[in-house]
DNA sequence: ACCTGAACACCGTTCAAGT
DNA sequence: ACCTGAACACCGTTCAAGT
């Protein structure tokens, strides 16, 4: 994947051979174990360099400063994050937002959840670094994914689409955010996984402008029938 | 207000003479200017001793290490947030969930917005903190007040009162949270405001185990009638 | 091409000496 | 009691010298 690299935050230079490419891989893996085992306020460059067999100079050679180091291992996370939201917006296309909503919270979640100890030292890690400009890119892919699924909905559309879209992210990243922050237990997760469902599935039933086909039957109470969460 | 230091966080000594106090106030606001105007990666004791008129030395009668510091700055702000929430769920006692979910976000959101800017970059510095326990104790008493807040509902009763709790202020704060933390516009903020609303209320009343009254007019379409944003 | 490691500037923190 | 500022250890970063 070729991604456009902010002025300064530029890799120095692209490994050419093999020994430089294990060099950089090395690095890298480095990173994300001192980050696991010392903490993100333990983590030096001298540490990283030592953990990954080179010296201080090498590093620097690749990475222009410790700032660029870190971006480069918060990029790679955020990528994951982006592909797997990329792929359940295709996979839900044109379905119901009930189904979409599990489907969204169910990949958001799956992907921090996978490497759920790195990602927690990753938001920490992040708050160090100039990372506007990452997080701009990255929601936009997010938000544009996202938008187009919501508009394909079998059963609704959105007046304000952008707004619809823009608050049920912003809610479903915040939340697994608050929720990841401090180390979460796995109850915790249950929790989160069928609640931040039926958060989303309700916030897109309210906002609703109109329900092409009603596909949901409904309790006699009047409130809506969830869909279970797959 | 007196509140409970975690061990090594407590600050180093108490002023008890004027000039004393007069020199924490200006350390103080001094970390506020720094961490406004060089951010929090330029923000160093050395900075801040300077901007405050005091040699380093000083600083390190009243704050063990820099983290002391800026511990108690972010302890300051949460201490307005929480309160504001405290507040807000004494007000609306008893009244509908509806209410209570704009209550919520018109505190939570306006106790943010006072001061956006020291808000930012206090969410930049508490990631360079041990901030578990100070965390652990602010959430305590916010979902406290809240869950109190929402077993008064007048119109609905919850089976799993704790996990709505912890769900409905995860969505909250982390929302508000995201939205902050890229420099949020005045649109932003408006959305904010309308949407996160009309989401609580949302997914207060899709997990509302019964309606005690039914004081909600219903839409023809059988879709909930969301109080006004007040 | 790629790597090393001594060297420099700067930051957090301390402490003997001042008022 | 409170404050100063020189001093120390450590970290980010560089660069001449090596293979």
């Amino acid at each position: 994947m070729k991604v456009a690299h902010p002025a300064g935050l530029r890799p120095r230079k692209t490994p050419r051979q093999a020994r430089s490419e294990a060099t950089v891989d090395a690095i890298f893996e480095a990173t994300i174990q001192v980050l696991l085992t010392a903490g993100a306020r333990r983590l030096t460059t001298t540490r990283v360099a030592e953990r990954a067999g080179v010296s201080a100079g090498t590093l620097y050679q690749y990475f222009p400063h410790k700032q660029a180091l870190l971006y480069a291992v918060l990029q790679q996370h955020l990528e994951t994050v982006v592909q797997a939201v990329e792929a359940v917006c295709r996979k839900c296309q044109g379905q119901p937002i009930a189904r979409m909503a599990d489907g969204l919270v169910t990949a958001y979640v799956d992907a921090k959840t996978t490497r759920a100890d790195a990602s927690r030292a990753l938001y920490l890690v992040a708050a160090e670094l100039d990372t506007a400009d990452l997080l701009d890119s990255i929601s936009k892919r997010i938000h544009g994914a996202t938008a187009a699924l919501l508009a394909s909905a079998e059963d609704a559309t959105f007046d304000d689409l952008p707004a619809v879209t823009f608050t049920l992210l912003a809610a479903m990243a915040g939340t697994v955010r608050t929720v990841f922050e401090r180390s979460a237990t796995p109850h915790m997760l249950l929790v989160l996984r069928t609640q931040l469902a039926t958060l989303c599935q309700a916030y897109l039933q309210a906002v609703a402008a109109k329900q092409a086909a009603p596909p949901v039957r409904r309790a006699s109470s009047g409130r809506k029938v969830l869909l279970p969460t797959t």
